[in-house]
DNA sequence: TGAATTCGTGGGAACGTTACCACGGAGATT
DNA sequence: AATCTCCGTGGTAACGTTCCCACGAATTCA
């Protein structure tokens, strides 16, 4: 039923050449003649030939696959980020396999390895924490996503500029009259809390903010952790309007939540700034204001940096992608009144 | 620096046995003593050696690969299918190659190209509307995702019950006091909203509900599509309570904005059921009352139909996987009033 | 005009694995 | 005791492509 599908032969047998000159009129090389190139092209045409990657990847060392390992692609942050390295990658005739770790340490060994069995050109990873080891012993090109870059000086890593992307929410934070923000931070353990964290304190100290002094909850990068990490900020005493910045948006989502479990109403009497600019925050009441990272870029320039690590050319280093704010109605806007308590803003 | 990478020769020599015996040794066939393959595997753990698994595909024509192409890995619908077929192929030692067509034919055909020329063992499809030559000619085993089963009656195919997600909505409906609800579809062209309307006919017929009296609105599958139809809605004349149905939940989401915009409440002027059970439904305000499909399994016993397509096993024929109904607040509850117009029923 | 170079072409090897066949020895059957 | 069967083993071919080398013809150079 299923006939044998062609084979280079077949298209060199039907030219009337050798399946050298086949393979060259195939692959694009120089050295084959016009005519000869027609003739092969013509007969690959007619007889459905399709090359076969996995020879190709056995003879060349070149199978055009590139891995993909993160966290969890249900997350909309890494969905956009895997469309965008896909997308980067079916331009160069590249296909992607994408798992998803779970943070868990297993999970990624195993994937680390299929990623090697399966003879990947390269692989994008965000890596577990402390996983490192696994990392070291992989023996293929990577490229690291996310803020455990600094393990690895010696290999290509794409993020977001944490830096900027701070300041702009300080920025915007301070320019809407927030000089005290409340933090709302991810588990202890991950990389990328203390990146936030010592950037955020650099912020403070160039405004004569005290850092030491604000409010802070750390919680599982989740709604629940969010909301629960609000609970406790709302527990705490404090006088007049308050706001939050927290670490990601899901979090800040919960933290929302929270507000409106308690009573309270965001962004009259609760201000609350997110980190991702994940597209749920678009539909949130309020819509939540936000740091974008982005995804998507990201992801772009991942499989850039990919493509130049496999080729053996000068590293990227680091590429800190820019991120940009979103402002939707969750902040409100105590820069018109006095420094007491926020009237109805409402949508920003 | 590299070194190469050992092969089962390398095995072999270190072991002191045949390549072939090392060969069944390793794949785990039963005709190897027990204390040749104990030698083996210790010599394969020694040298540290990882099958290849383009060789592999090469001789046996198995690569342990499967393609997935869906819509787009950035609708959190599909995403949650897609980490549900990850697993269960990760499962059964086989990885994904994920492809997002942007419902575009184009995009489609190259990439059921890039599957075959990738030597695939088979795919998991959800297909543009339309393009079902590309289907006809893909020549690999392959599992349908979503409405377009009916096209390939040959083929396997998992898809969402509708007629049972419909009745859930319907009866919730009309348990809530709304017997005449308004609609909010996809674009025409597609054959999922063909399916939505006809079950949603034969649910009106059986309670004695006339729908061509109902009012229908259709929209692109998109946060605007949904804002757009349902400003059409609200522009109509009308008289009490407006319950809609929207047959997509970022519809749901956009009609909401609307309703808002128009200045009015959800869910105390008009209610709003979704269907998908996206995450971002649980962060409006009020939360999104929905019809939830299971994503994540479908994409489970996708792979799973796939398998035995593979194997030549008998096929499935069509699954068809129960929805359930998430309840958050999008709906009043008018059956505890008179039948004219709600009170404040808030968060149901 | 003869030698050197370039170019297009073809043949064979190689990539690493599994499928297939043949062989020898041990145990079972006649 | 002779034959048959079964089992474990080893050698070889094959999967489809690209790489390498060699060959002849055409072209260029001295």
């Amino acid at each position: 039923m299923q006939r044998r599908r062609p084979t280079i032969i077949d298209v060199a047998r039907k030219a009337g050449v050798s399946k050298s000159t086949a393979g060259r009129a195939l692959s694009g090389a120089s050295n084959v003649t016009d005519e000869a190139r027609e003739r092969v092209l013509e007969a690959a045409r007619a007889v459905g030939y399709e090359r076969n990657d996995l020879a190709v990847g056995m003879r060349s060392g070149r199978t055009g696959l590139l891995g993909l390992v993160i966290p969890d692609i249900t997350n909309p942050f890494w969905a956009e980020v895997a469309r965008g390295a896909q997308d980067r990658a079916a331009e160069n005739g590249t296909s992607l396999l994408v798992f998803s770790s779970d943070w868990d340490h297993g999970r990624e060994a195993s994937h680390l390895r299929a990623l090697r069995q399966a003879r990947v050109d390269g692989a994008i990873i965000n890596p577990v924490a402390d996983s490192f080891d696994d990392l070291d012993r992989f023996g293929l090109p990577f490229v690291l996503i996310g803020s455990s870059a600094e393990r690895f000086p010696a290999n290509s890593s794409v993020g977001s500029d944490i830096a900027q992307a701070v300041r702009l929410g300080m920025d915007h934070l301070v320019s809407k009259g927030h000089h005290a923000p409340a933090l709302i931070l991810g588990p202890k353990s991950r990389i990328a809390r203390a990146r936030f964290l010592r950037t955020f304190h650099e912020h403070c100290v160039e405004r004569d903010i005290d850092p030491a002094a604000l409010p802070m909850e750390d919680g599982e990068y989740t709604v629940e952790g969010g909301r629960t990490a609000m609970m406790r900020l709302l527990a705490r005493d404090r006088v007049g309007h308050l706001a939050v910045f927290a670490a990601n948006d899901l979090m800040a989502l919960g933290a929302m939540v929270a507000v409106r479990e308690a009573g309270l109403r965001c962004p009259e009497d609760v201000s609350i700034l997110g980190f991702d600019g994940i597209p749920a925050g678009a539909f949130s009441w309020p819509g939540l204001t936000t740091v974008a990272k982005p995804g998507r870029e990201i992801g772009v320039r991942a499989v850039d940096c990919l493509f130049d690590e496999i080729a053996g050319r000068p590293e990227h280093g680091r590429v800190f992608m820019p991120c940009r704010l979103i402002e939707r109605g969750s902040l409100a806007d105590l820069s018109l009144n006095q420094p007491r308590r926020a009237a109805s803003s409402g949508r920003g």
